[in-house]
DNA sequence: GTCTATATACGGATAGAC
DNA sequence: GTCTATCCGTATATAGAC
C-alpha cells in the first residue's frame, strides 16, 4: 500500500464525519438545522486547528476565532458551551476517527511481518491525512481537562501496545529477533510522531510521505530481523 | 560512559551557570548586587520551568510566578523587561549551555563508530540532566519571538548535521552501511527526543536513562552496521 | 532591592435585538 | 440562527512608598 491508495479509503470516511459529529453532540448544539450545523462545524474545526497550530489553543482568542470562521462570537457559542468544551470536542472526535481507521486496517492481517509494516504505514499515512489534528493533539495535551488528558494518555499507550503485540507474536513465530517489545514499540512510535511534529523539516528537505514510510520500515526491520548482539 | 560519569562533568558547569547568565544580561538586569542577582535568577529560572512544564508558559500568570519565586511582581520586573523577554532569556541561555557541552564531549573523538555512540549517549544524558529545559524548549517553540524561533530551528538542524556528518564519515571509512545520512540523523533525533518529551511514559515503566541509551545505541547500530537490503 | 497598589487592556461569555 | 453591544474577571506592567 502507498499513500494514494490509503487516501481513497479515508475520503469516504471524511464525507460522513461532520454528520457523525453533529449526531454525537446534538444535546450540546443549540442549532437544529442539520445542513447548517454540518457546514458550521466544518468551519469551526478547521479554523480551530489552523489558528491553534500557529500559536496554540490558549493563545487563540475568541475574537481571532470568530474572524477565521466568519461567525460571530454569539453564533459560535451555540455550537459549544465554552472554549474548553470546544477543545474536548475536537480531541474526542478526532481520537474516535483515528482509532476506528487504525483498527479497520490493521486487525485483519495475520502474518506479523506484513502486519508490522502495515501498522507503520497506516500510522504515517493517517497522520499525513489528518496532520493538523495529530499535531494539535500532541501539542495541546497539557491544556486538556483531566478526563481528556487521561484518554489521550490511554490512547498513546494503546497504540504502543498494538506494536508491542505484533512484535511479541512475531518473536514467538521466530520471525523477529528477541527484543524488548515495549521498548521497541516506544521507539517506533517516536519515529512515527516525528513525521507530523517536525513537518517543517521534512517539507524543507522535500521528503515525501511514501519516502518517509519506506525509511521507517527499513529502519525498524533492520533491528527486528537481525541476529541480536 | 554512563550517566553517573556524565553528571560529574556537568555539575561543574552548573556552578558557574547563573554567574554567566548574570554577566550576559547585565544591561537588562536593574539589580546590581551580584550575589542577590544570582540567587534570584536561579529562583526565576527554576520557577519558570516548573510552572511552564505543568501548564505552558502563556498560561503561567505573573501572579503564579510571583508566588513560586517568592518575589513580588515588582521585584521580578527588575530582572527582565517583559514576560516575552524572560522567555527569550531562558531559551537563549539554555541553548548556549547545551551547545557548549555537546561540542566539548563530541569533538575530540576520532573513530566514527565510537563517535556515533558517544553523540547518542551525550544527547540523552544531557537531556536527562536538563530535562525541564529541553521539554520547555520543545513545547514553547510556537510562542517564541521570530528571532528566537529561528535560532531554535537552526539549533535543531545543527544537531541533525552533527549526526549526519558522523554517519557520512563512517560510510566513507566503510564502517557504516550506505544509508541516507540526513534521513538517519532525523530518525536518531526523534528517538533522542522521546526521552524527554515522553518522560511520564518511561517513568511509569521504570526505564532508566542508561537502559534507554543502551536501547537507542543498539537500535541505531542495527540499521547502520548491517548489509542494506 | 523589594513591596503594595493600581493603571489599562484584553480575555471569555451572555443578553437581547433582528 | 446570527449579530452587536456589553459585562466582568484577570492579565501584564508600572509608579511610588519603604
Amino acid at each position: 500500500m502507498n499513500y494514494q491508495d490509503f487516501q481513497q479509503t479515508i475520503d469516504i470516511s471524511k464525507d460522513h464525519l461532520y454528520r457523525e459529529i453533529y449526531l454525537a453532540n446534538r444535546d450540546q448544539i443549540q442549532v437544529k438545522k442539520e445542513k447548517t450545523v454540518i457546514r458550521n462545524l466544518s468551519r469551526i474545526f478547521n479554523a480551530a486547528l489552523k489558528i491553534s497550530n500557529e500559536k496554540g489553543f490558549q493563545a487563540m482568542s475568541m475574537r481571532d476565532f470568530s474572524k477565521e470562521t466568519g461567525l460571530s462570537m454569539g453564533a459560535l457559542y451555540s455550537y459549544f458551551a465554552s472554549k474548553d468544551e470546544l477543545l474536548d470536542m475536537l480531541l474526542r472526535q478526532g481520537r474516535q476517527l483515528v482509532m476506528r481507521i487504525l483498527r479497520q486496517h490493521i486487525q485483519p492481517i495475520g502474518d506479523p511481518v506484513v502486519k508490522l509494516e502495515t501498522a507503520i504505514r497506516i500510522h504515517i499515512y493517517l497522520s499525513e491525512a489528518l496532520q493538523p489534528w495529530f499535531y494539535f493533539s500532541f501539542m495541546e495535551a497539557k491544556n486538556m481537562s483531566p478526563s481528556e488528558k487521561e484518554k489521550t494518555v490511554a490512547s498513546e499507550l494503546y497504540t504502543d501496545q498494538i506494536f508491542a503485540d505484533i512484535l511479541l507474536e512475531g518473536q514467538a513465530a521466530g520471525q523477529f529477533t528477541p527484543r524488548d517489545p515495549q521498548q521497541s514499540a516506544g521507539g517506533i512510535k517516536a519515529l512515527l510522531q516525528d513525521w507530523y511534529v517536525k513537518r517543517w523539516k521534512y517539507a524543507k528537505r522535500k521528503t515525501g510521505v511514501d519516502q518517509y514510510a519506506d525509511f521507517i520500515v527499513e529502519f525498524v526491520m533492520a533491528y527486528h530481523r537481525t541476529p541480536s548482539t
